[in-house]
DNA sequence: AACGGCGTGTATAACGTTGTAAAACTTGAG
DNA sequence: CTCAAGTTTTACAACGTTATACACGCCGTT
């Protein structure tokens, strides 16, 4: 059987209180008592038992971490960055998985998925404002990535409309004319709107016609979904002279569709993604890419949702974090001449 | 504050327990009493504090998978399956990772970093036989991938011999008779030692020497180091025909390489990886992959850990998953003729 | 010599839940 | 109408921890 208080406190015939002071390092302890029930506690091998602390402080030392898709690898890094920046502060977290469906993000937001958490850091897809509006759960939420919620909770993303338009403005930039946009989510929902209104308001700002037949929308935001989208706008008859996508993993989809059909990246066609994934930088023409400080962004989350559990809580705030656009082979140098009208 | 069952008991005044019983589905309550009970409980928002029931049962319902990145979307994936299968049974799953090394692989599978958990599901990379003898900890351990341990944990894993003497095979069978590996792991351990051994094997099989200039040693697992690899090899002069990574992210990493170098997969060389990641399916050139059954390995590393946890647990075994070659253009016909004696 | 004040250690009561054992109700037979 | 046997409900203790309030001894001061 495991050792508790009462077993090292009966070893170094001390009061049970007396080793909780010990272990929780109390100030009003004599150094030669600290010692001895130092040794007690070494040589019994004590370990505190988490449950019975949690049910005496309401505290578990778990914080949630709910994301959409694990398998992108932007994810798994703001995954990693999220549990370094939480261990620090000596709490654990829990990765939840949602699969950027509503019913599981309003699950998840409403605490019956993970029952054992002092916080929670969402990236919703699908949850709408009202969603969240009568959530009654009592453990603090921090949101994450791009929605716009109007919402007493604070929220954690980089300027995505910023962002967005610096990627078209680096493509017309290059010369580039009919810039196709990939990944405009279908449904009722629209997450990707703030990318998508980046890239228009680009194109008006530099006096280019926003030609919608250019944005296609897709089911979901991996690899195939992205060639998909490619091949769809392919197939419509147009030629676009670039690619902006949602993400990484779509902009790869889409590379790999202009391969099979004989287009060249970037001569025929330039390619910009987002989140700057590694597998970005080893493919066969290496992708441009918006590249969020996703360590800033981990880190940042932790903080917020421990500053509220602590009720240092300021107001609910918008924090944004950097980004910057990489440049890579997938948008080197201008249009190949031929391609201009080639339709 | 939070409700609890005696404040449900109050408002249906009735005990504590009868709160319980009701709440756990006891069997002895009369339907008409279970209706009433129900009703506070519904009335009232409660919901069960699992910390005094863990505090009383001795059971979190967490089990902890560690592993060792995340961004290998490998373990993305394989995280997924573990997360589903757990989900199945109630139970839910803390998500850790070890970067790998020894000394957090070590923290792990002695407790100290999660503490709160009824089972551990580990895929050690650099854990030692003897770093797992004297594990003092009582929760029950499940070790999943490709080392080979003599004790008594259940060890989940394809037979990562015999998948890579297939993948190999497949190389001999197109022709190639200088297959490079890459991958094997610097360092005292050997984590890659079964799949060196089936590249071994094979070779000796179909009677070609095993050039042990052709085998890599690399740091770490991803991308950058694949391509080192790829680069040590050519640059020592060697120009061989066939190359077998040991995973994807390595082998594409490689492919990166070799475009770099203006050697064409799969004419000049063929390339295999390992794992089958989502990646390999859309590169300029799509990658062949050894494929194992990672919802069957997610599934059965739950299941037994929960049945060492409530004590059906027979002897500990060693439990194989399945596992496919899956060809893809990477390894598509035979070598060109220019290649050969190239150096 | 008595007293207040301070620094250190201790008994006790929670936190919310479930297992045990016993109490309170049914039911049916004598 | 009583009693035994069975069913349903209840009171209470325990899980391991920490907060509260108090007791104790030791100072220096009056």
């Amino acid at each position: 059987m495991r050792v508790s208080l009462k077993d090292v406190a009966a070893h170094a015939g001390v009061s049970i209180k007396t080793v909780s002071n010990v272990v929780n390092n109390y100030q009003h302890v004599t150094p030669a008592m600290r010692e001895r029930v130092q040794r007690s506690i070494d040589v019994l091998g004590y370990r505190p038992n988490l449950a019975a602390r949690h049910l005496r402080k309401g505290r578990t030392g778990i914080i949630a971490l709910a994301l959409p898709e694990l398998g992108n690898p932007y994810f798994a890094e703001l995954a990693a960055s999220v549990i370094d920046a939480a261990s620090q502060h000596d709490y654990i977290v829990l990765l939840d998985h949602t699969g950027g469906s509503r019913e599981q993000e309003l699950l998840v937001s409403q605490g019956f998925r993970a029952r054992v958490i002092d916080g929670l850091i969402l990236s919703p897809i699908e949850l709408e404002t009202e969603d969240l509006r009568d959530r009654s759960e009592d453990v603090p939420l921090v949101l994450l990535g791009e929605r716009d919620y109007d919402l007493p909770y604070d929220h954690i993303a980089i300027d995505n409309v910023a962002a967005a338009r610096a990627a078209v403005r680096h493509l017309i930039g290059l010369g580039r004319r009919e810039v196709a946009f990939i990944g405009a989510r279908r449904g009722r929902s629209e997450p990707a709107q703030l990318r998508v209104r980046g890239w228009r308001e680009e194109l008006a700002a530099a006096g280019l016609p926003a030609d919608e037949g250019l944005v296609a929308a897709t089911d979901g935001w991996g690899h195939a979904d992205g060639a998909l989208a490619m091949n769809h706008i392919l197939d419509s008859g147009r030629r676009p002279d670039a690619v902006f996508a949602y993400n990484d993993p779509m902009a790869i989809g889409a590379m790999r569709v202009l391969h099979e059909r004989g287009l060249r990246v970037p001569e025929d066609i330039a390619v910009v993604g987002f989140d700057d994934v590694i597998e970005g930088r080893f493919g066969a023409v290496t992708l441009t890419s918006v590249s969020p400080d996703k360590a800033a962004i981990g880190r940042l989350a932790v903080e917020s949702v421990l500053a509220r559990l602590h009720d240092r809580a300021p107001e609910p705030r918008r924090i944004w974090a950097d980004h910057q656009l990489v440049e890579r082979e997938s948008t080197l140098g201008r249009p190949a001449a031929t391609n201009r009208g080639a339709a």
